[in-house]
RNA sequence: GGCCCGGUGGUCAAGCGGUUAAGACACCGCCCUUUCACGGCGGUAACACGAGUUCGAUUCUCGUCCGGGUCACCA
């Protein structure tokens, strides 16, 4: 530049005082132990917290515990046009409800904890500008006064031209070159303006950098002239994560593999603004096969309904379920360490971003389910209790009033089968309750007498009226099942399934038909958990009645 | 199109020059069992393709193909 960049810098930033120094000082550097890291998972209040923004925080969260490190929360709201109204809310919202607390940052509306904030990006202008003014004054940034149509020209006429790369650059940018007078006359016209970096890139030279995932990576170097500040005075992201995860030292900058591509252009600012760079860690996607092709993709916020983490809040997955499933995604060891630590809390994992594969993966519900029947199978009755209701208090009134009537009632029926070293797992999610339990309740019990065809219907009436004269619920679990056997043979069954098995011919069933009998008519299903106990809480009128009404 | 990332069973994945190529989910079979689950045992099923390097390639190199990302005053 032939002109005086201070002269330049104090006409574009003629308020700013504070000097790059003066912001080191305020944010030094953090007193950490070796090897703890400090990560920050910053999104943009666009929408709803979806399922890839877990996955991400998960990993900020799990490498700062992993190395006695800090976490924190970044709201990146520079872009006005696209945020929505409750975007932060629904943001700390979904961390919440899965239990992933950080360390510092924002933690509710105009609500934040940290030395190194503000941690919203719209209250940090005056943190950009002084780096701005800095960059200018280096003559490493100059304002831009193209209009949105020029660039658009210039787009088509770089594609035309058959243009490698299409952008703001070399020759191609106009403003590089305003003299002073030029930018004055503008400025004093009241032209709006950008400010853009002068990248000092070359076309051929490459630059490489070590990704904590996918290892090292070459590319060519940015010669894009970037733009620093909207013609607002915003930041764009390249320059606020610059700006920001410097002086909120941040170590390990963790984000989607859909950055990969502008590495070099951070690298560039970084070092323009005479910051260190930090580690970076690229995540793969979480993907879903497409319905309707086949194919895989990336799991889309408007296409999938699963996408959003309220959908699985919705459906009753206890949070941990969904942690516990990505930590299986995150680090394959995670299911072998859950193993050996039963009881251990998920966040204490140790976690390891190197054990991460780079390749995206799929979101497989049905190994969701699975997890999610583990974790409840080892629930106490009374979380289990505690966890329905609260669920169906939001999304199913009806059956809340039902389930929480008697709570010492409900507390045993999910209490059923639980109490062992092989609980069941047959519940994944609480929307599933209802259902499941649905003859435990007069509100929901359909009568059903669909028999199997190896019984017929006067066999069947013929068990109940025999069993009807001898049920006693008070009858402990050994008398109860010796009742059933008793009935078997005068009616031409066997107690006994072995003697069955050699001799089908002999009999007409065995004990357990007869027991499926009963079971149907007391529950009207084929299959259920323990028969005992389940007679035991329904109690002796409700049984009889539903044996007799058969 | 340029640049970049990725490609081991249906899914998630170990392995990183010599392995009978782990494990988990799903699926199938058997056992246990009054039903169903649970649990136990067993089974089906994979290194995208082609060259090269090597005594030897799933592992290294190159090419091809396929999938994904990115090329904004969006993040």
């Amino acid at each position: 530049m032939s002109y005086d960049c201070k002269a330049l810098a104090n006409l574009l930033f003629p308020d700013v005082k504070e000097t790059v120094e003066d912001l080191e000082k305020r944010y030094p550097e953090r007193d950490l132990k070796e090897g703890a890291r400090v990560t920050r998972f910053a999104p943009s209040p666009t929408g709803y917290l979806h399922i890839g923004g877990l996955f991400g925080a998960l990993v900020d969260v799990l490498t700062a515990r992993a190395t006695n490190g800090v976490s924190y929360l970044r709201i990146e709201d520079t872009d006005k046009k696209r945020e929505i109204e409750d975007g932060v809310s629904a943001i700390i919202n979904g961390f919440d409800s899965f239990g992933i607390g950080f360390d510092e940052g924002v933690t509710g509306f105009n609500e934040e904890k940290g030395e190194y904030g503000p941690y919203t990006q719209s209250q940090r202008a005056g943190i950009y500008h002084v780096v701005a003014k800095a960059l200018v004054e280096q003559g490493l940034a100059y304002p831009c006064f193209c209009t949105s149509e020029e660039l658009t020209e210039l787009r088509a006429t770089q594609e035309k031209d058959g243009a490698l790369i299409t952008g703001y650059f070399g020759k191609y940018a106009k403003c590089r070159d305003l003299t002073l007078e030029q930018i004055e006359e503008n400025i004093k016209a009241n032209k709006p303006y950008v400010l853009r970096f002068r990248s000092q890139g070359s076309e051929d030279k490459r630059i490489m950098f070590e990704d904590m995932i996918r290892g090292k990576i070459e590319m060519p170097e940015n010669v894009i002239d970037e733009v620093l500040l909207k013609s607002d005075g915003i930041p764009t992201y390249h320059f606020a994560h610059a700006c920001d995860d410097h002086f909120m030292r941040t170590t390990h900058v963790i984000r989607g593999e859909e950055w990969i591509s502008s590495v070099p252009k951070h690298i560039a600012l970084f070092k323009a603004c005479g910051f260190k760079v930090p580690k970076y860690a690229h995540t793969p996607q979480v993907m879903k096969i497409d319905e309707d092709d086949g194919t895989k993709r990336k799991l889309s916020k408007r296409k999938d309904p699963e996408a959003a983490v309220s959908y699985f809040v919705e459906q009753g997955f206890p949070k941990e379920s969904l942690i516990e499933y990505l930590l299986t995604l995150l680090n394959s060891n995670f299911e072998d360490w859950r193993r050996a630590n039963p009881k251990e809390d998920a966040f204490s994992f140790p976690f390891n971003l190197k054990k991460m594969s780079p390749s995206g993966c799929l979101f497989d519900l049905v190994k969701l389910n699975d997890v999610s029947k583990n974790v409840i199978s080892v629930m106490k009755a009374d979380e289990v209790y505690n966890l329905v209701s609260a669920w169906s208090q939001k999304y199913d009134e009806d059956f809340y009033k039902v389930f929480t009537k008697d709570k010492a009632f409900s507390t045993e029926m999910v209490n059923i089968d639980r109490e062992s070293n092989k609980p069941r797992k047959d519940i994944a999610k609480w929307c599933e309750v209802k259902d499941y339990y649905s003859y435990m309740f007069n509100e929901y019990y359909v009568p059903d007498f669909d028999l199997p065809e190896n019984i017929s219907m006067e066999d069947a009436k013929a068990i109940l009226n025999e069993y009807i004269k001898v049920f006693d619920v008070d009858d402990d679990k050994d008398t109860w099942f010796n009742k059933i056997k008793e009935l078997c043979s005068p009616l031409g069954f066997t107690p006994n399934v072995k003697e069955y098995k050699q001799n089908p011919e002999s009999f007409k069933g065995h004990v357990g038909d007869v027991s499926t009998v009963i079971r149907l008519a007391v529950t009207g299903r084929k299959n259920t958990p323990d028969l005992y106990t389940i007679m035991k809480l329904l109690g002796k009128d409700e049984v009889t009645k539903r044996l007799s009404n058969i």
